[in-house]
DNA sequence: GGACTTTAGCAAAACGTTTTGCTAACCGGA
DNA sequence: TCCGGTTAGCAAAACGTTTTGCTAAAGTCC
């Protein structure tokens, strides 16, 4: 016996198709009685109606995606995995909770492979303006919305992960601690977050007087190209008091190169990163960083994304950053 | 101008339906010049199958699924979520190279809304053998197969995680480097990972004379569950050398405590976990681990599903664990 | 130059829903 | 008794594919 089918259901209890359609959906009203018969007949044999002819019929796969286009040395090796995965699954959790189910798109898909799967509508976490993956689905119709705005791309509907302000307040905190010449080693490709963090850099050190020094890593270096660019900036500028690093991967890298040269963390040489993940709170010391409400961004994501399927899509703030100070930055933080 | 469908193509280019779809998936063969024609036709008027309609014919949605039973704290907290989330993204990649999707079911998803999704087959990560999420599927009729052979379920296909070796490598590894005392502190729930892992332990106990010693801890716990459990357990075993500890969370909580009793790590004790992630790397000292090839497995996973909706399944193994030693067991192992 | 086989393609019937009229029965009011 | 309105339900047409026979036309063999 396979699957039953809404037919098989209907002659069981004696009623049309049409009947049972309306019974489910609740589009026409239908006896209550009747409606009780064919929900508990249902669950005796076992009828759930199949999500692609009501698919095909309504022209939704009941089905989005999450995507992330990191290089995969940074996205899928530990450093970014925890971002992009954190997110992943809070935004399963909430598309779960709207019966839609959230598909995983790995790094570097072979865009010839994501061509015959439909989705509804897709999530881009943090893309750069030229991103592959926005040709991609715009060539394709599908609905974007990303976490991060996409510069230059004012119609893509985005959740803004406020980066200025989150920049602002580990710089604002570093001064606080004692800092007085910050650099910035940040990533180099054009995500927002970047753009956003080197221009609330630039402001802060007009303001303080700082000449500003900033570093830009291609990302697929990972830990090691930080550890490397940190030792060089060190050895140049032996001055350096505070170093901003958003990415965690560098920051590890840049906190072994800060070891390395026999500064003292945070006495000598305060640190803050950005993502709360597991390497900040690992780190010895720990790394300061800011709590970016990464569920609720996740969730905001899938309304956004929602909203915009229907229709009404507008831009959304994620829940305002949380700095979450360690011994990286502050000596009288609580160990652990 | 909405989406084109095979009959706009076929009016485009002057032949049946029935053509086109030959011409794509090849079941029947097509002129080569005609077949030329028809691909580049679609590709100007941007024509892809909708995978819904073949999903209706075929029977198949395209859509797979993966899914973990652990407790949310473990593995959605930044414990098990490497260990997920590592397999998921693997998982991802080498569904799509096969043109299927993957989606991820959160952990703890309320049943009733997994009910109205649709997917062809569902990988379990190391389930439980009375694992909610296997009656689920089963009443579903949709195939499983699991990660972690899955105790008394001889008929669920499987990847073997190959605990029992792993356990003993673990084990062997501790002995060679001194420990005359080792205890154990594992999951209470009964994964095979984890039976089959006391019955290594029991067995190189009963070798080499040493009475067992073992904890077992409310996956929920966490970290500092086992923090507490370790830090009574050296209270009242003051003789003990050496600590497996497979499940990593685990593990950094029984490294925190071992420091907070004064013992040396690894002079005065030993430690060795299994799953090799960020707990492990990041560590001071970094904690010896077992390399599981988790992108392996998970690759094996799809296969292993795919082959079941085929009518073809046999189970596999995992490839052969791999000892990562660090510090935590080995005081020459390289640092970092 | 027939009798086969191969090749290239078409028509039509599924697949399991949702949606859109439509009908028949019933109700209350005038 | 008739009329408008509500209620409960049905029939049939989509939705966009894949699949199964079928038909011509062309090639092959003796």
């Amino acid at each position: 016996m396979s699957k039953p089918t809404i037919i098989d259901l209907a002659k069981a209890a004696g009623v049309s198709p049409t009947t049972i359609s309306h019974a489910f959906s609740g589009r026409r009203p239908v006896d209550t009685e009747t409606k009780e018969r064919i929900l508990k007949l249902a669950r005796e044999i076992g009828y759930h109606p199949s999500s692609m002819a009501r698919g095909l019929r309504s022209g939704r796969t009941g089905t989005i995606a999450i995507a992330s286009s990191m290089p995969f040395s940074v996205a899928a090796g530990p450093s970014r995995l925890g971002f992009l995965m954190e997110i992943a699954a809070s935004a399963a959790m909430s598309a779960l909770t709207r019966n839609i189910a959230l598909c995983l798109i790995p790094p570097l898909a072979p865009e010839s492979n994501l061509a015959s799967l439909g989705f509804d509508g897709v999530i881009l976490v943090e893309p750069t303006s030229k991103d592959p993956l926005i040709a991609h689905f715009e060539a394709r119709h599908t609905p974007i919305v990303s976490i991060g705005k996409v510069a230059g791309r004012t119609d893509i509907p985005a959740v803004d992960l406020r980066s200025h302000e989150t920049a602002r307040m580990m710089l604002d905190h570093l001064r606080d601690m004692g800092s007085r010449q910050v650099a910035l080693i940040v990533g180099a490709a054009d995500r927002t977050s970047q753009l956003e963090t080197e221009a609330a850099y630039v402001a802060f050190c007009d303001e303080g007087g700082m000449s500003p020094r900033i570093v830009r890593l291609d990302e697929d270096g990972g830990e090691q190209a930080a550890q490397d660019a940190t030792r060089d900036l060190l050895a140049a500028s032996p001055h350096l008091d505070g170093l901003l690093v958003p990415v965690d991967a560098f920051a590890s890298g840049a906190l072994a190169a800060a070891h390395a040269a026999g500064r003292r963390v945070p006495q000598d040489l305060r640190l803050a990163t950005r993502y709360d993940g597991l390497r900040a709170k690992l780190a010895r010391p720990g790394l300061t960083a800011v709590d970016l409400g990464l569920a609720e961004v996740a969730s905001l994501a899938v309304e956004l994304l929602l909203a915009r399927l229907d229709g009404t899509p507008a831009n959304v703030m994620a829940p305002r950053p949380r700095l979450v100070v360690r011994r990286s930055s502050d000596p009288t933080a609580p160990a652990g």
